[in-house]
DNA sequence: TGTACATCAGTGAACGCGCGTTCACTGATGTAC
DNA sequence: TGTACATCAGTGAACGCGCGTTCACTGATGTAC
């Protein structure tokens, strides 16, 4: 049966978020049509109702964990004021952030499935890249005044790489090695 | 037909080859047993005679990829002599790389699908990751006898985020600056 | 405000398709004498 | 070395299954008067 305006776009909305997290959980392939629509309470038949095809909530979906993940950025960095920068870095290389990867990082989960669905993906993880690169560069700057933007889109590859790195290995303890040389490489001047 | 030892032995490297090539271009959903077996000039029904499961081959093949990664370091770092250091990073962060996913760094393509796949391949990425590792810290020593193995992990962990990104963005300029920001990081000496 | 009709979000059955896997069969290879 | 038989890598048809997608239908919602 038909559902008022607002009720059939909390349920879009409902579906573009768990396909959000379930994506980066499973992947692209290791998610339904049917469970994505269950997971919001709904039926596998309205899904075309509300998305031209998989592929089209797939970049909704990213979208969607692109921004959720800046957002937690931007928060993250004006709470820690002039600390934005090793708050940033110490948030995401956490043994936490490696467990939830349904609610982590999109590009450490789904970056490299991104670029092998064609052009489109990768220009939206570009911006969102970009992004990530200018929060970090200005909570960079006023830690150190002469760091470049370039320094900041390094310290991300060295983010996104740890992680990458932690979630590949098996033993809790190596993965948690991993995230912490990343830690004092990228912070140095708190090292042990 | 039957087939001798020498031919079936042949054919079962043949399609671990291709597997490895294939997965890392199109991830381990983007292809199907059938083209695996078309890619080793042999047919579908011939591959459970060589193998227990796709996952068997996935594991497998994964390994193979490792291998071949490893080998091409050791041998890298060998030619390169004192320059082994730098040699590691400037190779790994190219535009050819960024390329070449099918026969690039495993740990990049398929790191990410890997965490998702049980704990048997985390295993096996494990030791692959200590094995890189162990490479760039001997060839780091050389460059500078105070870095600590610490040191090159974190490195690793640069490279690996570098070209996770680089491929994750369109824009073949943003990627190429990517990969010169970390080579940058990386070795701060030569920079411009 | 009340009535009549059009809209359309959601349902559930059905579609074709490709997947991983199984199987009966073939015939060259390997082995035993 | 030659012969007889067992083995088994490879073939191609067939299997059940779950996938993305389509469709006729429902009935509450939205709209026009």
């Amino acid at each position: 049966m038909r559902v008022n305006r607002i009720q059939a776009e909390e349920n879009r909305q409902a579906v573009i978020d768990a396909a959000s997290r379930l994506f980066r959980e499973r992947g692209f392939d290791g998610v339904g049509v049917a469970e994505l629509m269950a997971a919001a309470g709904l039926t596998h038949g309205a899904f075309y109702k509300q998305f031209k095809s998989k592929d089209d909530l797939i970049a909704q979906a990213c979208d969607r964990a692109l921004e959720t993940g800046i957002n937690g950025w931007r928060r993250a960095a004006a709470e820690a004021g002039e600390g934005a920068y090793a708050a940033l870095v110490r948030r995401y290389l956490t043994p936490g952030h490696r467990g939830r990867v349904g609610t982590g990082c999109v590009i450490a989960s789904l970056g490299a499935d991104a670029s092998r669905h064609g052009p489109d993906l990768p220009r939206h993880f570009e911006s969102g890249v970009k992004t990530f690169v200018d929060i970090l560069a200005a909570a960079l700057r006023k830690a150190d005044p002469a760091a470049t933007p370039d320094d900041a889109l390094a310290a991300f590859s060295t983010m996104v790489g740890a992680l990458v790195l932690a979630r590949a290995v098996d033993d809790d303890a190596y993965a948690r090695r991993i995230l912490e040389a990343a830690v004092d490489r990228l912070l140095p001047s708190t090292r042990a």
